[in-house]
DNA sequence: CAGAATCCTCTCTGATACTG
DNA sequence: CAGTATCAGAGAGGATTCTG
């Protein structure tokens, strides 16, 4: 196990696959790429996440440099969240793997629907 | 619940992103890329991996026709895996995420290191 | 409005044992 | 060799409640 994580904490890739495989990071990432928005409209806008979810996802996404948070000390505080830099770059590398997903899905489908159906026969 | 769930197997991306999210996939489709291999192969190749989780993703992998499973009726049963095309287009799109974490694995690092010292002071 | 804290459930995963 | 089946623990995630 030890040893293990050593070698995952090593690897790069296995630290942003795991922010990629965050369910709702990469939703976040893409909404904020459009534009800054706010918690509570986050939370409207990707309706399904809870408050906690979204709240933590945010925090991870701030944490590696992907998004900003701003807090202006109005009197209901307001906080605006928006893509970074960094966040922008990562976003542009994942619409690949958006347009694999959407010109390959067709594909995926029907390979699982041959296995379900009983392949190994 | 259900109605997100509705939106959510309607979405192409989030399909594909679970499975580039499964810990080992991702590690196995890379491996396969390079050749086939054997079951117990790729246990000891991965070495970290459970032998149940190392049957559970390549069982996905198949179903998903991202790799192909071929059983050879010898004595001892010899199986082989090996990754299909559709595997290696995947495979090929997600190499620009390896390339993006290994450019910018720094930026994110330095950005934790930041946040973890108190960004938000 | 934007969260933090708590509780509780449900899934994922590992360890173990058994089979063809 | 290449798995399957079962059990138990850890942890992710949801619902609810409370605060600055």
């Amino acid at each position: 196990m030890t040893t293990w994580n050593a070698y995952v904490s090593a690897c790069p890739t296995r630290l942003v696959l795991d922010r990629i495989a965050d369910k709702w990071a990469v939703l976040l990432l893409g909404l904020l790429a459009k534009g800054p928005m706010r918690f509570n409209q986050l939370r409207r806008e990707v309706e399904g996440i809870s408050q906690k979810m979204l709240s933590q996802s945010l925090k991870s996404l701030e944490r590696d440099g992907l998004i900003s948070r701003k807090a202006t000390p109005t009197v209901p505080v307001t906080v605006e969240y928006s893509i970074t830099l960094l966040g922008e770059t990562l976003s542009a590398t994942v619409d690949p793997l958006r347009l694999w997903a959407e010109s390959h899905i067709e594909q995926v489908l029907t390979a699982q629907q041959h296995y379900d159906a009983g392949a190994s026969t």
